[in-house]
RNA sequence: GCGGGCGUGGUGGAACUGGUAGACGCGCCAGACUCAAAAUCUGGUACCGCAAGGUGUGUCGGUUCGAUUCCGACCGCCCGCACCA
C-alpha cells in the first residue's frame, strides 16, 4: 500500500472544502452558535510558528464544535496598520499600502495551506478603507458621547524624527531610531476616556470565569484601584493644595508636604526660582527606566513655603518638591509620614525631618516603639495622634475622613492607576482622525457624510516628521461648521484602536454601519478567544473598553467581548552559536549530543531553548515543514505533548515522530481488510478482543470529547495514540468492530489532522466528508467493566492487587485482599488493626 | 520591593474532587525483516540491588489509614508590575 501523500491530499481536500463552502457561516442561524477567534495577525510577511500554534488550536476547536452541531463563526483578518510598513516603505522605497497587501496575499496563501476552517468571506484588513471608514464613524460617535476628548499630554518627543515615541521606544533617554535625546513635550492630543469605565472594567473581571486567573490579576493591578481621602492643605502663600492619601490615619505623623516636579504649583514657583528650575531639570534627567528609578536617590528641594496641618493651623509643615512624587497619580502632591511609608522615611532621613511613629503594633509599647531604617506599615493602634489615640488603623481612617469631610476640607475618593488612553499618533500609516482644526471654530468633528477621510495615495517618506502634516493638499480642507479654511488633524489613531473592535466587525464584515446589530447580537460574545499572553493587559483591556463604550451607544448588547480566553505559550527552539555569532538551525547538523556546521563541520555550541526570533536566528518557518511533511504533521506537533499554555520546543525528532504517526493512521486504515460496508449495524461484540477494542474506542470518544472541550490538546493526542495502539493490537477483533474503531479514530483525529482524516474517511468508503460528519457519541455502558483491579496497600505501601467484581461488597474485597501473597508476607502473621476499603479504588491495611 | 506561577525519569509531560506515580510521545537499548539503509514490527527502559527487597514527585516538617495533590517554612527557576502616596 502506498504511503500517504500529504502534499497531494492536502491540496485536494482544501480545494474540496472551498468548493463546498463548508466553512462559510451565515449571519444568523437556528443552531446554537459558537464564535471561535484567534488574535488576528500583523501582516509582517510570513507566518511564523507562533501563528501556526495559535491558529491550529483555534481551528481544532472550531472543527470540533462544528462537528458537535454548533453554528461556528471562525473568521480571519489582518491587523494591518502600523510602523513596520512605514519602515519598509522608507527603507525599500515601496508604498506602505503595497507592502502590506503583498504581505497579506502571501500570508493568506500560507494560512490556507495550513488547512484552517476559516470563513474567508468575512476577511478584512484594518487598513481597508471600508474598515477604517467605519472606525471613523465610531470615533465620531464616541466623541459625541463624551468618550473622546482632547487634552494636554506629556509625550516623548524625538526632535530629529519629529514624532512622538512610545515609552518602550525610548532607550536610555534617546530615540531608538535617531539616537537623539528625547524631549518631554506637552502636546494637545486625543484621548479615549477609559477611566470612565475603570470601576466596571475592574468589577466585571469577577464575571470572566473562563479567563486565566493570571490575566485577571494583571488587569486588576493595572487598573489599580485604591480608596482614600483627598483633602486640602492651607499654604503660607494663601493658596490651597489638594493631596491624596490612602492613610489618613497617619496624618499626625506628617512631617512634610511634597509636590511633584511637574505639579502646576511647582511650575509656578519655578518661574521666579532659578534653583528650582535646575532641580526640576535634574529630576527629568532621571529616565523612566525601572532600573534607574530603583537606584535613584530621593531628592528634594525646599520651596520655603509651609502648609498648615489640617487639624492644627499652628502646626507648619515644610513644602518640598520631591523627585519621587508622580504627577500622574492622585493629585501630584502628598503629605509625607516617614514612620509609615518607606519612601517618606528615606526622604526624611536624608533631609533630617522628624520621624514620629503614630501606629504602634499590638502589644508594643507606644513610648519605646522606634522606627529605624524601615517604615512600619503593619496594623496596630494609633498613638501620638491626639483624638485618634487608641483607635485601630481602620477606625482612625474613618474618623479623619469624617472630620475633614464635615469641615469641608476633604472628601473620600477612589483613585485609579489606570490613565486615559492617548490615541494620537504622528504616523501616516494609520486610521486618520476625522477631525479638523478651524481657525474660527476650533476643533470640529467632521460630519458622517464627509467620511471616509482616506489616506493619500502617495505618502512621502523622504523627509523626517509626519508626511500627512507636510501633505498640504491632503491637510487643507474646509470647516464643516463655518465653511472657512481649516486643517485636518494629521494624527492617526493608535493601532490598538483598530484591534479593539474587529471581532465585532466580523459578525458582519461588510455592513454599511460599523455594526450589524442583529448579527452582533447573535454571535457575541466571542466564546473562545485564543492568543498570546503578551496581550494580557493592553489589547484585552482596550477591547473590553470599546465593547462597553459601544454597548453604551446601543451598538452591541454585550458588555464583555470575550467569554472565554486562552493564552497559549510560545514556540521555542535550541540556539546555536560559534565564534561568528548565532548560527541558524539550517546550517547545523547534529551528531550524537553535539552540533556542527554543515559547511565545514566546525563545532557549534548548543545554547538554551529560546523563543524563536530573528535576532537569535533560531527560527524554523512553518512553510518549510508544510513543504516537507504537510500541514497535518505541523498541526499534530503543535498539539502534542506540551500543554497549550506552556512554551513548546520545536525539535526535528518530534516533527519526524508526528509524521510517522500520520503514516501509521494511514496504514491502519488503508491496510484494513475485510471490513463490512459503512453504515451497517454494528455487530454485538461476541469475543474478548472485539469487546475490548470496542471499549477502547468508546473510552477514546469520551476522553477526547472532554479534552478538546477543555483545550487539553496534549491529552487528546495521547488518547489517539492509545486508540491507534489498541487497533494495531487487536487484529483478531471482528470486522465490524474494527471498522467502528477505525472510523472512531478518524473522526476523533479529524479536528487535529483534517486532511488525513478526509483521505481515510473516503478510503473507508464514505461519500460525505468528515467535515460534514457529526461527532461520535460514546456508549456509557461500554465504559463499565464487570471486574476491577484495585491495589492493596499495607501501611500505605503497595503490596499487591486484587481483581474483584465491580459491585463486590467491602467484606469480599477485604477477604480477597488479605488472601494476597504479598499482603500476607507484609503482615507476617500479625492481625490487621484496621482495613480501609475504598470501593473500586484501593484497599489499605493498617498493621 | 509587590503580585502571580512553577519544580515529577535521559527528555516533553500524565495522574479526575488525596487512593496502584511515571499514561502517551520523543530518545535510548536489544531483537526481527533487509545485501545494506530507510520504513515497519517485537520486547525493554525511574533509581539502587544478582535477588529478596529498598528508595523515589526541589528540601525540611505537619495533617491523614494513605500526600505529586492539602498546610507551614525554606531553596531554585519563570512571568507581570514597579517611587501609585
Amino acid at each position: 500500500m502506498a504511503r500517504y501523500n500529504a502534499k497531494e491530499s492536502e491540496k485536494y481536500w482544501q480545494a474540496e472544502w472551498d468548493r463546498r463552502k463548508l466553512f462559510v457561516t451565515p449571519e444568523h442561524g437556528d443552531k446554537p452558535k459558537c464564535y471561535v477567534l484567534e488574535m488576528f495577525p500583523y501582516p509582517s510577511g510570513r507566518i511564523h510558528m507562533g501563528h501556526a500554534r495559535n491558529y491550529t488550536m483555534g481551528d481544532v476547536l472550531a472543527r470540533f464544535r462544528r462537528a458537535q452541531g454548533y453554528n461556528v463563526l471562525h473568521p480571519m483578518g489582518w491587523d494591518a496598520f502600523g510602523l513596520p510598513a512605514e519602515n519598509a516603505a522608507r527603507d525599500q522605497g515601496v508604498s506602505p499600502r503595497d507592502w502590506t497587501y503583498e504581505n497579506i496575499a502571501h500570508m493568506r496563501a500560507e494560512l490556507k495551506r495550513m488547512g484552517l476552517s476559516l470563513d474567508w468571506s468575512r476577511e478584512f484588513a484594518t487598513c481597508d478603507p471600508e474598515y477604517y471608514h467605519q472606525q471613523q464613524k465610531l470615533f465620531l460617535q464616541f466623541y459625541q458621547a463624551g468618550f473622546v476628548y482632547r487634552g494636554e499630554a506629556d509625550v516623548n518627543w524625538d526632535p530629529v524624527d519629529q514624532t512622538v515615541l512610545a515609552n518602550e521606544q525610548v532607550i536610555d533617554g534617546r530615540g531608538w531610531r535617531s539616537g537623539a535625546v528625547v524631549e518631554r513635550r506637552k502636546l494637545s492630543q486625543w484621548f479615549f476616556k477609559i477611566t470612565a469605565f475603570a470601576e466596571e472594567l475592574l468589577t466585571a473581571l469577577d464575571t470572566l470565569d473562563r479567563w486565566p486567573e493570571k490575566v485577571r490579576i494583571m488587569q486588576r493591578n493595572w487598573i489599580g484601584r485604591s480608596e482614600g481621602l483627598t483633602f486640602q492643605f492651607q499654604l503660607s502663600d494663601g493658596e490651597k493644595l489638594d493631596v491624596f492619601t490612602t492613610r489618613p490615619d497617619t496624618l499626625f505623623g506628617a512631617s512634610f508636604v511634597a509636590l511633584s516636579p511637574d505639579h502646576p504649583l511647582t511650575q509656578e514657583l519655578a518661574k521666579s526660582d532659578l534653583k528650582l528650575q535646575d532641580f526640576i531639570a535634574e529630576c527629568r534627567k532621571t529616565g523612566t527606566a525601572e532600573a534607574e528609578i530603583e537606584k535613584a536617590d530621593k531628592q528634594g528641594y525646599d520651596t520655603g513655603l509651609t502648609a498648615a496641618h489640617p487639624f492644627d493651623p499652628n502646626w507648619k509643615l515644610p513644602v518640598m518638591v520631591a523627585n519621587f512624587v508622580l504627577m500622574g497619580y492622585g493629585t501630584g502632591a502628598i503629605f509625607g509620614c516617614p514612620a509609615h511609608d518607606q519612601r517618606d522615611l528615606d526622604f526624611a532621613r536624608k533631609y533630617e525631618l522628624p520621624v514620629t511613629a503614630v501606629v504602634v503594633p499590638e502589644g508594643a509599647d507606644a513610648k519605646s516603639f522606634a522606627i529605624g531604617n524601615e517604615a512600619y506599615i503593619g496594623p496596630g493602634r494609633l498613638a501620638n495622634s491626639r483624638f485618634l489615640d487608641g483607635m485601630t488603623v481602620d477606625q482612625a481612617k474613618a474618623e479623619v475622613a469624617t472630620r475633614l469631610e464635615k469641615a469641608g476640607m476633604g472628601k473620600r475618593t477612589v483613585n485609579f492607576r489606570l490613565r486615559d488612553w492617548l490615541v494620537s499618533r504622528q504616523r501616516p500609516w494609520g486610521c486618520p482622525i476625522p477631525m479638523v482644526h478651524c481657525q474660527k471654530c476650533g476643533v470640529v468633528p467632521l460630519k458622517e457624510s464627509d467620511l471616509p477621510v482616506l489616506l493619500p495615495d502617495k505618502i512621502d517618506f523622504s523627509k523626517s516628521g509626519n508626511p500627512l502634516d507636510r501633505d498640504l493638499k491632503w491637510k487643507n480642507t474646509i470647516c464643516p461648521t463655518c465653511g472657512g479654511p481649516a486643517a485636518r488633524d494629521t494624527d492617526t489613531l493608535d493601532t490598538f484602536a483598530d484591534s479593539s473592535w474587529y471581532f465585532i466587525r466580523f459578525c458582519d464584515s461588510h455592513a454599511r454601519t460599523p455594526v450589524n446589530k442583529d448579527a452582533a447580537d447573535y454571535w457575541l460574545p466571542v466564546d473562545q478567544y485564543i492568543g498570546g499572553i503578551e496581550h494580557a493587559i493592553l489589547h484585552l483591556l482596550y477591547a473590553r473598553f470599546f465593547t462597553r463604550a459601544m454597548n453604551r451607544l446601543g451598538l452591541v448588547s454585550v458588555q464583555e467581548p470575550f467569554a472565554g480566553l486562552f493564552t497559549q505559550g510560545m514556540v521555542c527552539h535550541e540556539t546555536y552559536r560559534d565564534a561568528s555569532g548565532w548560527v541558524s538551525p539550517d546550517e547545523v547538523v547534529k551528531e550524537g549530543g553535539n552540533a556542527f556546521r554543515k559547511d565545514n563541520h566546525a563545532p557549534v555550541e548548543i545554547g538554551s531553548s529560546e523563543k524563536m526570533s530573528k535576532s537569535k536566528r533560531n527560527v524554523i518557518a512553518p512553510e518549510t515543514i508544510i513543504a516537507d511533511y504537510g500541514a497535518d504533521t505541523i498541526r499534530w506537533f503543535m498539539l502534542s505533548d506540551t500543554p497549550p499554555e506552556r512554551d513548546i520546543e520545536w525539535t526535528d525528532a518530534g516533527a519526524e515522530g508526528c509524521w510517522r504517526f500520520v503514516q501509521r493512521i494511514w496504514r491502519l486504515v488503508s491496510e484494513a481488510e475485510g471490513l463490512p460496508a459503512p453504515g451497517l449495524p454494528k455487530a454485538a461484540p461476541s469475543d474478548e478482543p472485539s469487546k475490548s477494542l470496542r471499549q477502547s474506542a468508546h473510552k477514546a470518544i469520551a476522553a477526547v470529547t472532554e479534552d478538546l472541550g477543555a483545550l487539553r490538546f496534549n491529552r487528546a493526542v495521547a488518547q489517539l495514540y492509545m486508540l491507534s495502539n489498541a487497533i494495531a493490537d487487536s487484529p483478531k477483533a471482528d470486522a465490524a468492530t474494527r471498522r467502528e474503531a477505525l472510523e472512531t479514530m478518524v473522526l476523533l483525529a479529524a479536528p487535529m489532522m483534517p486532511h488525513l482524516a478526509e483521505e481515510c474517511w473516503r478510503t473507508l468508503g464514505h461519500d460525505r466528508l468528515v467535515a460534514e460528519t457529526p461527532w461520535p457519541k460514546h456508549d456509557p455502558a461500554l465504559l463499565q467493566t464487570d471486574t476491577v483491579t484495585i491495589a492493596v496497600q499495607v501501611n500505605g505501601r503497595r503490596r499487591g492487587e486484587v481483581t474483584v467484581a465491580r459491585d463486590a461488597d467491602n467484606r469480599t474485597v477485604e477477604a480477597a485482599a488479605l488472601a494476597e501473597d504479598g499482603v500476607k508476607r507484609a503482615l507476617a502473621g500479625a492481625a490487621p488493626k484496621k482495613v480501609i476499603v475504598v470501593p473500586g479504588r484501593i484497599v489499605n491495611i493498617v498493621a
